[in-house]
DNA sequence: GTAGCTCTTAGTCGT
DNA sequence: ACGACTCCAGAGCTAC
């Protein structure tokens, strides 16, 4: 690299460390100012500008007072009135304070935020058209694939889905059709249909379903008209497309950070809670039936084995990424098959595609690839992982095979890890404006990589 | 164990 | 191209 970009680089790095510290200070005058006004019982003068899209984001400790009735509790037809435009400001409350309100089921229009013509009609009809076609392994097929000479970043497959950061992404399991689900720290879940083509917008429907950051999002293979999302909200809700309904299933006072189904059994799903607790939630008797406290500190993810739906594997805030067998865990004094030891927090451990290795990525600026013959050999590959405080943490994702490790790169790049090489390649593009942090790969298309930004939006890199 | 403090630093929009 | 604005997350440390 040039070393006037790298020096370009480190200017604007200290501008932004000193304009960092003028802001602390100047909210700390605020927070003074609010503080002596709240003791005089007078209203703040600093009244931020009405934006449809800046709801509280907080969860707060009591959940709020209901304020707005649904449809149905007023027992009148669901078609009875329009949905509103986003930019609407009336003084109905926002759907985002629906959902932190209601425990119990929402319909989806309730917490409908935006879409095409302000309507989410089309949603369910791509839904269920695309779900009824099969999702075989297209692609799948081929020669050798090489992501670092094969990927690339079409104009129009770049989506601005959502405002704020992203914390998760995944794709439907469909063959024929792309639709890509997120979902940000505003507690709001969005559907790109990158395929939608001509028409009213551009096919991204928004929902509030949360009424704080959501963590994670579940597309069960085999029934995709269902989506789990879980949040720090400590809800669990299940959208059911076709039903249109976004039903609460699962509540805890703690935070949920990670949801996994397993894998053979679509009735089973599997939550990481609060300070390292692990438990599975059991769809035929609707509640949770085991639980483990498996770490110190919070479960980032949770990733099943492909072959062997018996072992699981978490990464935890506390250091350690660990594979367990579902069969053998105590609960009084779990002990793991494997663990990897880092340094700092653990954002992700994922077993490839073939189960032979599990990559752990931390912040403690490491990638840990563990492999040989029983998880005995562990590999580490130094890089940086130091997102900051406006970027949701780098995840280190499988590709199609065993082969490459995708990842984002802080000069807004993919990073690509050739597993057998261990190198580091980045793919760049003009149209990949900012810095890619949480990826998605598709099952069933061999190229079809999502990345989700801190700005809301995806890039959306195939296979050539 | 936990409250409190410190440190990090990108994206968007308007000019 | 550049400056203003957003803004309170998450991790790690220290003190109690």
């Amino acid at each position: 690299m040039a070393s006037g970009a790298q020096n370009d680089y480190e200017r604007r790095r200290l501008e932004n460390i000193r304009r960092n510290s003028e802001m602390m200070a100047s909210l700390l005058l605020q927070r003074k100012a609010a503080d002596l006004s709240a003791s005089l019982k007078r209203p703040s003068s600093k009244t931020p500008k009405p934006s449809p899209d800046r709801k509280k984001s907080r969860p707060s400790p009591q959940p709020p007072i209901v304020i707005r009735r649904s449809l149905r509790t007023r027992g009148l037809p669901p078609d009875q009135s329009p949905h509103p435009e986003p930019s609407d400001v009336a003084p109905s409350p926002p759907a985002s304070d629906v959902a932190a309100a209601r425990r119990g089921p929402l319909l989806a229009r309730e917490v409908f935020f935006q879409g095409p013509g302000s309507s989410d009609l089309g949603f369910k009809d791509v839904i269920l058209g695309a779900s009824g076609r099969p999702s075989s392994d297209l692609g799948k097929e081929g020669g050798p694939f090489d992501p670092r000479s094969s990927l690339v970043l079409r104009p129009e497959n770049v989506g601005k889905v959502l405002s704020e950061r992203i914390l998760t992404v995944k794709f439907f399991p469909f063959g024929d059709r792309t639709v890509i689900a997120v979902g940000n720290k505003l507690g709001h879940v969005g559907f790109w249909d990158v395929d939608y083509g001509e028409g009213d917008g551009d096919g991204v429907y928004v929902y509030a379903p949360h009424s704080a950051p959501v963590s994670g999002i579940s597309i069960h293979p085999f029934s995709p008209t269902k989506v789990f999302t879980c949040g720090y909200d400590g809800f669990i809700r299940l959208m059911d497309i076709g039903k249109e309904t976004f039903n609460m299933i699962y509540s805890s006072d703690a935070p949920i950070y990670s949801i996994c189904p397993q894998p053979n059994d679509n009735n089973y799903l599997y939550l990481g809670e609060g300070s390292g607790e692990l438990k599975m939630w059991d769809q035929r008797v609707g509640k949770v039936s085991s639980s483990w406290d498996l770490h110190e500190q919070r479960i980032n993810t949770i990733d099943f084995h492909p072959e062997n739906s018996n072992l699981v594997a978490t990464s935890s805030t506390d250091g350690m990424a660990c594979i367990w067998d579902l069969r053998s865990i105590k609960n009084d004094r779990p002990e793991s098959l494997k663990n990897v030891q880092h340094r700092r927090a653990v954002h992700s451990a994922y077993f490839s595609p073939s189960g032979s290795f599990l990559a752990t990525t931390s912040i403690d600026d490491s990638v840990g690839i563990l492999g040989g013959n029983n998880f005995d050999d562990l590999t580490l590959i130094r890089h940086n992982n130091q997102t900051g405080r406006w970027l949701s943490s780098f995840r280190a994702i499988w590709g199609w095979d065993d082969s490459y490790l995708f990842l984002g790169n802080m000069r807004r790049a993919v990073d690509v890890i050739s597993i057998k090489e261990k190198t580091t390649t980045p793919l760049e593009s003009e149209h990949m404006t900012s810095i890619p942090c949480r990826f998605a790969a598709h099952s069933c298309k061999r190229g079809s990589l999502a990345c989700a930004t801190a700005g809301g939006k995806i890039y959306l890199w195939t296979g050539s």
